[in-house]
RNA sequence: GGGCAGUUAGCUCAGCGGGAGAGCGCCCGCCUCACACGCGGGAGGUCACUGGUUCAAUCCCAGUACUGCCCA
C-alpha cells in the first residue's frame, strides 16, 4: 500500500477506477448466478446525442440505485445503448452532405442509409464514453443500438403480431403533415403555439339565391376543399338554413348546410367551413355526416390538381390568389388579427399541414387496458405519485397512433405490395414483382420495445427468462407518453407482464435563471466541463441535492457542496488511518461513550439511507450523507478521537461502513480512499452493504448531545468575552444533565472541571439546567458585563411569559396531548431556575464592583 | 378552456399541525498536531395574500394574486 498523499486532484484516478470496475466483471449481469437480478434499463439516448444535464442526473440516480443494488448482493444488470432516432440522425447526415453539396436524392436510398451507418460508426455513440466519465455502472459489454440486427427482427415481430391481431391497420386519414420533414409526425411530436393570423368572413351564397351564409377562416385557400357549411343546431340565426345548400365561391360546388353540435356559435359568424381534407375538427364532422374529403393541397405542400386554377401553386401563393379572386368576386366580408393556437412540428419547428394521407396506424385501445390496469392498481408505481395521474388520463383517452414516416433512416415498415395483394411479414415473400413499403417506423415504435428486445425477445434467451422484468425505470415527464406507457403496453402484450415496478420521474433541471437548459437558447451548462473542473464525484453529488420532486434552477454552488464533501472524505481517512483504523475487521468492542454514540448515528445512518433508497429520495440520500460525515463523524467523533476518549478500531470500522454507503454516490473518491485503509481487500464497487451491528444507543446519544450542547455554549461564551480558545476555562457542573460525560467535555472544551466555581462565578442557563464558570474578577468588563447579563435575563423572561401565557390557556390544557402540557409546564420550572441564578449573579457583580 | 406544480433567510432549496432549517453568500474570531478547499462563533425570515377549521396553522380547507409545466 503507498502512502496517502496530503492532497486529492479528483479528476486524475477516475478513469483508472472505470477501467477496473469494467475489468472486474461485475458490471455483467450474470443470467445464471442465481442471484435475485436489480435490472434497469437506461432511457436510451440518440446516437446522435452527447451527455446534457438532464442525461447527468438521470444517469446518477440510476448509477446510485444500481451500485446500491448491486452491493446488497443482487445480480445487477443496467442496460445500456443509443436509439437510432430516426429524424435527428437523418437530419445529422443530411446536414453534413449539404455542406459537401450533396442532397439526399441525389443519393438514393440505399447509399444514404451506407451514409447514416458510417456515420454512427464514427461519430455516433458519444454519449457511452461520456457516461463513463460519470462513472456509471452500465453492462456496457451488452451494449445496443436499436437499429442493429437482432433489434430489427424484434421490431418486424411486433409489428406483424399486431397486424396480425388486427391493431395496425393501413387507411387514409389526418395526420400531422410536417413539410419540413416531408413525414407523417404523431399527436405527441406536435406542440400547439400561439400565431397571429388573419380572420377572414367570406360570404357564401345560398344556391337558391336568396341572401348568403358568412363563414369565417384563417386558412382562405383551404376553401377550395370546402363540402359542407356547419352550423350549430340550436343557433336560432341559421335555422333555416339547415337542410339548403350555398354554391361555393371561385370553385361553384354546391355544399349543403348541415347542424353539428361540435360548432361553437360564439365562434366568428356561428357558420364553420367544413374542409374535411385539411383540418382535423372537419375532418371529425365529416365523417359523422359522410361528407366528401377533397384534398386541395398535396405532401409536398403545393396546391393539387382539385384545386383546379391553383393548382401547382405553394401554399402561401394559393393563399394570396383565392383572397384576391375573393376579393374581386366581392366575397370578402371583413379581415381582422385573430390570435390562436396552431400546432408546430416538434421537429422542423414548421407549422404542420394538417392532410389526408396513407399511412399506417396502431390502433391502442386494447393495449391501453392492461396499462391502465398496471398503475390503477399499484403494480407500476410512480414517484413522485402524481405522474401516475398524468399516465393513466392519457391511456384512458388513448387515440390511434401514426406509426409510419416518411423517411429512410429507420425500421423500414415489414410490407410488401404487388399490385393490389399485401404481403405483411418478417421475410420478403416469394415471386417477382414484390415492392417493399418505403416508409420507416417511428422511433417510439422500437424504443418501446426496449426492456425485452435487448434481452434477446423473440429468442427464449437465459438473459430474457432472468432480467425481464426490470426494476425501475427513471426518466424524464416529458417522455411519459412517447414512451413510458408504450414500454407498459409493449411489455403486456409481448412479455405478458410489465417491464417495470417503479417508474421514477426525474426533475428538469433549469438554467440558473430559471429558463430552459438549451444549446440554442445558450442556456445549456456542459455537465462534462464541470466533471472536469470539479470531479465526477462532486458533480453527482451535487446533481442529486437539487433533485427534489419538482424542478429546480441549475445551482453550482451544490457541485461545490459535493467538492467539499470529497475532500472531507479524504481527510478523514487520513486522519482515520494515521490513528490506527483499519477495514476489514470484525465489529469491534465499543469502548467509550463515543464509541457507542458513532455507532449509534451509523446504525441510524444505514437505516435511513437503506429508505431513502427505497423511497427514491437522493436529495435526502445526498444531505444525510453529507451531515454524518461533517458532523457527526468529522466534527465530534474524530475531534473525540483525537482526545483518546475513542476508539481507532471503531474508528476504521465505522469509517469503512460510511465509505460502502457513499460509495454509490461518489464511487471515485471513495474507491480511492478504502485502498488506504489498512486491511481493505477489494473495490467498494462489490463490497457487501454498509452494517451496523450494535444497533441504537439512545443513552450514549444523549450524553453526546450533551456534551455538544456545553461544548457551544462554552464556545460561544468564550466568543463573546473575547477570551481565546486556549484559555482554559473552570466549569462546575452541579446543576448539568447528570450524562454529561465530563472527561470528553475537559478535553474537548478545554476546560478544567471543578467542584466550585468560586464567588459570583458566571451563569450559563442550559436547556435543561445551567453550568457555572468560575470569574477571573480581573478580567471583567463591568459595563459590557451588565449589559449581557440584562439581555440574558431578558431572552429567559420572554420565554417564561410565553410558556405561562400558553399555560393560562385552559383550552390548551384541557385539549393538547398531556406531554406537551407537562413539557411547558417543566419548562417554566426550568426558566424561573435560571431567572432566579441570573438575577442573582447580576446583584452580586453590582455589589462587587458598587 | 381543463389539469398539475410552485410562492419559506440575500441566492438555490428542504421542512409540512405543537417554539422556522441546510448549503452558499455576509459579519466576527482562529494557520487548534486530517483538512485554511479548513475550524469556531454570529447576524439575517409578519413561511405570497384573504378567510375558515383547530386548544394550536408555514403546514389542513376555501378563495385571490402572480410563476412554471402538461393537455385541449
Amino acid at each position: 500500500m503507498t502512502e496517502q498523499p496530503n492532497r486529492f486532484d479528483p479528476t486524475i484516478p477516475e478513469p483508472a477506477w472505470m477501467d477496473r470496475w469494467l475489468d472486474s466483471g461485475a458490471l455483467r449481469g450474470d443470467p445464471s448466478s442465481g442471484r435475485e437480478p436489480y435490472v434497469i434499463a437506461i432511457p436510451l439516448p440518440n446516437v446522435t446525442g452527447s451527455l446534457h444535464m438532464g442525461h447527468a442526473l438521470n444517469n446518477t440516480m440510476q448509477d446510485v440505485l444500481i451500485r446500491w443494488h448491486r452491493q446488497a448482493g443482487r445480480e445487477a444488470e443496467w442496460v445500456c445503448g443509443t436509439d437510432h432516432a430516426g429524424i435527428a440522425t437523418q437530419a445529422v447526415v443530411e446536414k453534413n452532405l449539404a455542406a459537401e453539396g450533396i442532397r439526399r436524392a441525389d443519393l438514393g436510398r440505399e447509399e444514404f442509409l451506407e451514409r447514416v451507418w458510417s456515420w454512427k460508426e464514427e461519430s455516433g455513440g458519444q454519449i457511452i464514453t461520456q457516461q463513463k466519465r460519470l462513472g456509471c455502472t452500465l453492462d456496457y459489454s451488452r451494449e445496443r443500438f436499436t437499429l442493429d440486427e437482432g433489434y430489427a427482427r424484434a421490431v418486424a415481430e411486433v409489428f406483424v403480431h399486431l397486424y396480425e391481431k388486427g391493431y395496425i391497420y393501413r387507411d387514409r386519414y389526418m395526420v400531422n403533415w410536417d413539410p419540413g420533414l416531408g413525414s407523417a409526425v404523431s399527436d405527441l411530436e406536435v406542440e400547439n403555439r400561439t400565431v397571429v393570423d388573419e380572420l377572414v368572413e367570406i360570404a357564401y351564397p345560398l344556391t337558391s339565391g336568396e341572401g348568403e351564409v358568412i363563414v369565417a377562416t384563417v386558412r382562405v385557400e383551404t376553401m377550395l376543399g370546402d363540402t359542407a357549411v356547419a352550423v350549430n343546431p340550436d343557433d336560432e340565426r341559421y335555422r333555416d338554413l339547415i337542410g339548403q345548400t350555398v354554391t361555393l365561391p371561385l370553385v361553384g360546388r354546391e355544399i349543403p348546410v348541415i347542424a353539428d353540435d361540435h360548432v361553437d356559435p360564439a365562434f366568428g359568424t356561428g357558420a364553420l367551413k367544413v374542409t374535411p381534407a385539411h383540418s382535423g375538427d372537419d375532418f371529425e364532422i365529416a365523417r359523422r355526416h359522410g361528407l366528401d374529403e377533397v384534398s386541395v393541397i398535396g405532401e409536398d405542400g403545393r396546391m393539387t390538381d382539385l384545386a383546379g386554377a391553383y393548382a401547382g401553386l405553394t401554399i402561401a401563393e394559393a393563399k394570396r390568389a383565392v383572397f384576391d379572386d375573393l376579393q374581386a368576386a366581392g366575397a370578402i366580408r371583413t379581415v381582422r388579427e385573430y390570435s390562436h393556437d396552431v400546432p408546430f412540428s416538434h421537429r422542423s419547428g414548421e407549422r404542420i399541414e394538417p392532410l389526408l394521407s396513407l399511412q399506417w396506424f396502431c390502433r391502442m385501445d386494447e393495449l391501453a387496458g392492461p396499462a391502465i390496469e398496471a398503475v390503477r392498481s399499484g403494480r407500476v408505481r410512480f414517484t413522485p405519485e402524481r405522474f401516475g395521474r398524468v399516465y393513466l388520463d392519457w391511456l384512458e383517452n388513448i387515440r390511434p397512433w401514426c406509426v409510419s414516416r416518411q423517411l429512410w433512416w429507420g425500421h423500414r415498415i415489414p410490407v410488401w405490395y404487388r399490385g393490389d395483394e399485401v404481403h405483411v411479414g418478417t421475410e420478403a415473400p416469394d415471386g417477382e414483382g414484390w415492392e417493399r413499403d418505403p416508409d420507416v417506423l417511428d422511433t417510439w415504435f422500437s424504443s418501446a420495445l426496449w426492456p425485452f428486445a435487448t434481452q434477446g425477445w423473440p429468442d427464449a434467451t437465459p438473459e430474457l427468462a432472468r432480467f425481464y422484468p426490470g426494476d425501475v425505470l427513471v426518466t424524464g415527464r416529458d417522455i411519459i407518453f412517447l414512451w413510458v406507457a408504450r414500454m407498459v403496453m409493449m411489455g403486456f402484450e409481448f412479455m405478458g407482464d410489465i417491464p417495470f415496478h417503479d417508474v421514477v420521474i426525474n426533475p428538469i433541471i433549469q438554467a440558473p435563471d430559471g429558463r430552459r437548459m438549451s444549446k440554442s437558447l445558450g442556456t445549456g451548462i456542459d455537465p462534462l466541463e464541470l466533471v472536469d473542473e470539479h470531479g465526477a464525484d462532486a458533480v453527482r453529488f451535487g446533481l442529486l441535492l437539487m433533485a427534489s420532486t419538482q424542478d429546480v434552477r441549475f445551482n453550482e454552488q451544490r457541485v461545490l457542496q459535493g467538492g467539499q464533501l470529497v475532500t472531507k472524505i479524504w481527510n478523514a481517512t487520513r486522519l482515520v488511518t494515521a490513528r490506527g483504523g483499519r477495514a476489514g475487521s470484525p465489529a469491534p468492542e465499543l469502548r467509550t461513550v463515543a464509541d457507542r454514540w458513532i455507532a449509534s448515528r451509523l446504525a441510524d445512518t444505514v437505516t435511513a439511507a437503506s429508505r431513502l433508497i427505497d423511497e427514491y429520495d437522493f436529495s435526502k440520500l445526498a444531505d444525510t450523507l453529507y451531515h454524518v460525515v461533517f458532523d457527526d463523524f468529522c466534527d465530534w467523533y474524530l475531534e473525540l478521537l483525537k482526545a483518546e476518549t475513542a476508539s481507532p478500531d471503531v474508528a476504521g470500522y465505522v469509517w469503512e461502513q460510511l465509505l460502502v454507503l457513499l460509495n454509490p454516490v461518489m464511487p471515485f473518491v471513495t474507491e480511492e480512499c478504502f485502498t488506504f485503509m489498512p486491511g481493505a481487500e477489494g473495490m467498494l464497487l462489490t463490497h457487501p452493504p454498509a452494517q451496523a451491528p450494535w444497533g441504537e444507543d439512545p443513552a450514549a446519544c444523549r450524553a453526546v448531545e450533551s456534551l455538544i450542547q456545553v461544548t457551544s455554549e462554552l464556545r460561544t461564551f468564550r466568543q463573546s468575552r473575547d477570551i481565546t480558545p486556549r484559555t482554559e476555562l473552570s466549569v462546575a457542573l452541579a446543576e448539568a444533565p447528570p450524562d454529561l460525560p465530563r472527561e470528553e467535555l475537559a478535553a474537548i472544551a478545554r476546560v478544567a472541571v471543578v467542584d466550585d466555581a468560586g464567588d459570583n462565578p458566571y451563569t450559563v442557563p442550559l436547556v435543561a439546567g445551567r453550568i457555572l464558570i468560575a470569574r477571573d474578577a480581573a478580567s471583567v468588563d463591568v459595563e459590557a458585563e451588565r449589559a449581557r447579563m440584562g439581555r440574558e435575563i431578558a431572552t429567559v423572561e420572554a420565554e417564561l411569559a410565553r410558556a405561562e401565557k400558553k399555560l393560562a390557556n385552559s383550552s390548551f390544557v384541557e385539549r393538547a396531548p398531556a406531554h406537551l402540557v407537562t413539557a411547558e409546564r417543566e419548562k417554566i420550572v426550568a426558566h424561573r431556575a435560571a431567572l432566579t441564578a441570573l438575577r442573582a449573579d447580576l446583584d452580586e457583580l453590582n455589589a462587587t464592583t458598587a
